[in-house]
DNA sequence: GACAGTGAGACAGTTTTCGTCTTAGTGTCT
DNA sequence: AGACACTAAGACGAAAACTGTCTCACTGTC
């Protein structure tokens, strides 16, 4: 994108990045070597290990961060401009939802741990994806509740939106905006302990 | 199908059979291990090696043997009854050549070295696919000609079938009957040494 | 109870993978 | 030209995974 005098560093890493994407799309985490990576990405392990020290488990880490990132820009993009609270976590439960549903390598690679089935997501793989939305959301929520109060109802609405989606429900559908207002409505708003402009 | 009165030995294979199936479909001849096998048959590792003695070689070139014999078996079964042996083969070569490009693991699966590419198909793997077609076909061409000539034949049209699948080119098809039957008029037949009937 | 078949897992030998390192090659600057 | 930064290629030992064999306990049937 940038102009970039030396070599191309950035493009390396680009590479290199797309390559896990897709090593790990067609052979899923557990399956994919370094190798496989320096091999996908026409690199050398030299470099790989040059560019994340560490190794295996930093590369992916970045790779996963990078991904927790880009969901969450992107759906802070999409919920960004709500006028109201109920508005604000409606979109943002459905649009995670919808996502979710539709991207299931996108929750493999939400979750902390790269062997980590979706069953075991939420095990360990869901402290951290909890911490990242949080950090992501809580900024919009700031006009309309208090930091930690925020902290809180995220936290809540994220473990929510996981669990049924692992596990869906035939009461409740996320995807649903309706389906979701109600809930905000009936379940979340109320358990706010100020009021909400 | 039948009646097994004791356990049933046949479910077991027929479960380890589909679990090698399953397993090589998801990762591909590479990454898959016996414990994979195992853990996706429901069946210990102890049960693998006591139906396949000589264990991963083994199991895989039965799983392999099968898939070849149950593609010629199906396709004996479509061509069977030819009038002539221009038809015959003219059948042959388009159901082959459909029946590869639309299932491309079939293509692999007939593959003799597991690890075997797509790409490398010709060097080595080539060789069987031509035996064991050459086993199922020739029967069929006994009543045009002798077996030597059928053999000949046979070999011939299994490897441009399969380089031509391999690397289609833009002036024959050989999913397509008419030109197929039109390769084989021009090309095939002529080269007969004998008059056929 | 004898028996055949199975699951679970320990075991050693082998292979693969990891992460580090060295060497040589390439293109860019001064 | 020479210094410099970056890379490919691959050797290397340590760690991990995989393989194939084995034993043992369990479960049904005869």
């Amino acid at each position: 994108m940038s102009a970039v005098t030396s070599s191309q560093p950035r493009d390396i890493e680009a590479a290199i990045f797309a390559a896990v994407d897709s090593c790990v799309t067609q052979w899923g985490w557990d399956k994919v070597t370094m190798d496989d990576i320096c091999a996908t990405a026409g690199v050398s392990r030299a470099t790989v290990y040059r560019l994340f020290p560490g190794g295996r488990d930093v590369l992916f880490e970045a790779v996963r961060l990078g991904k927790l990132e880009d969901f969450f820009t992107a759906m802070r993009a999409h919920v960004e401009g709500s006028e109201s609270l109920e508005d604000l976590l409606v979109r943002c439960i459905v649009i995670a939802s919808i996502e979710l549903q539709h991207d299931e390598h996108l929750a493999m690679m939400l979750a902390s741990v790269p062997g980590e089935t979706l069953g075991d997501l939420t095990v360990s793989g869901l402290g951290r994806i909890v911490r990242v939305a949080t950090a992501f959301i809580t900024p919009l929520t700031d006009e309309f509740i208090p930091g930690d109060e925020a902290a809180h109802i995220v936290d809540v609405m994220c473990r929510l939106v996981i669990s049924y989606y692992l596990s869906p429900s035939s009461t409740i559908d996320f995807t649903n905006e309706d389906a979701a207002r109600l809930f905000v409505q009936r379940f979340v708003l109320p358990a706010l302990t100020i009021t909400t402009k």
